[in-house]
DNA sequence: TTAATAGTTGAATATATATTCAATTATATT
DNA sequence: AATATAATTGAATATATATTCAACTATTAA
């Protein structure tokens, strides 16, 4: 395979290697739901709004107190969680309640606070700022 | 527990959940520390570079490659995640080795397929743009 | 020691997005 | 019907960040 066929200017040193994983790399479209997804949870407000619907479900001046923050930016926020399916809700009188809708949610925080642990010191300036 | 006490402009309706929740949350560091490690998931390229490496160890060439961009852009993400501590590398004479840092990876991976899976039908405006 | 190559880095740009603000909708109460 | 309240929504703003570009470092080979 001629060094052209490639992307960039490096002489390939690995190109079965480069091929394989090409190869078994899954279509642009399922990583992208999968990032979509991560980058929901990656948020603080978010991650704390999905904690506090693990204890119980909530209307959205519950969780505006909860976390300190105004029913505008929590309902936005709650917008952008139920359309990705995370949460779920249920009318109520003027009232609206949130509740998970993922099983995956518990199971992801688990993990992810997992990986913290064992990262726990500091790699550089990775929690500077 | 006057109305004045809480944040938003509601009549508070559960005081008892939203105290309990306030007791219960972890301080904000480990929110941010879980959100910003999900944020790092959150990119597709970095889903796709993380793919890979879970498949064999790459230089940064062989990604560049695998992925059909630049080796500047591919670096650059390579530093974002080796500062979080979900890549580690070696070097060997010119060329920089980078494998996976962290058991989660795939794990979380798994477990962020099956929400995909799960919620494949669209849920309303979530897959457009 | 000179040239070539792999990779890194900082600045710039373009894009995405979190929160605020003001206006609006839906429901309940008087 | 009129008013009050819970929540939503769109636009604006401010911030974060992914990629590009150009310059640079480190290593190898000639």
């Amino acid at each position: 395979m001629a060094k052209n066929e490639f992307i960039c200017d490096c002489n390939i040193i690995h190109e079965n290697i480069v091929k394989d994983t090409m190869n078994r790399m899954p279509e642009s479209d399922s990583f992208n739901k999968l990032a979509k997804f991560f980058k929901i949870l990656g948020d603080t407000t978010r991650t704390k709004i999905l904690f506090s619907l693990d204890q119980n479900e909530m209307c959205v001046c519950d969780i505006a107190n909860v976390l300190g923050m105004s029913k505008s930016s929590i309902s936005h926020q709650l917008g952008t969680l139920r359309k990705s399916g995370i949460v779920k809700c249920r009318k109520q009188g003027k009232e609206v309640y949130y509740m998970l809708d993922d099983d995956h949610i518990k199971q992801l925080f688990e993990v992810g606070l997992e990986h913290i642990k064992h990262k726990n010191f500091v790699k550089e300036d990775f929690d500077e700022k």
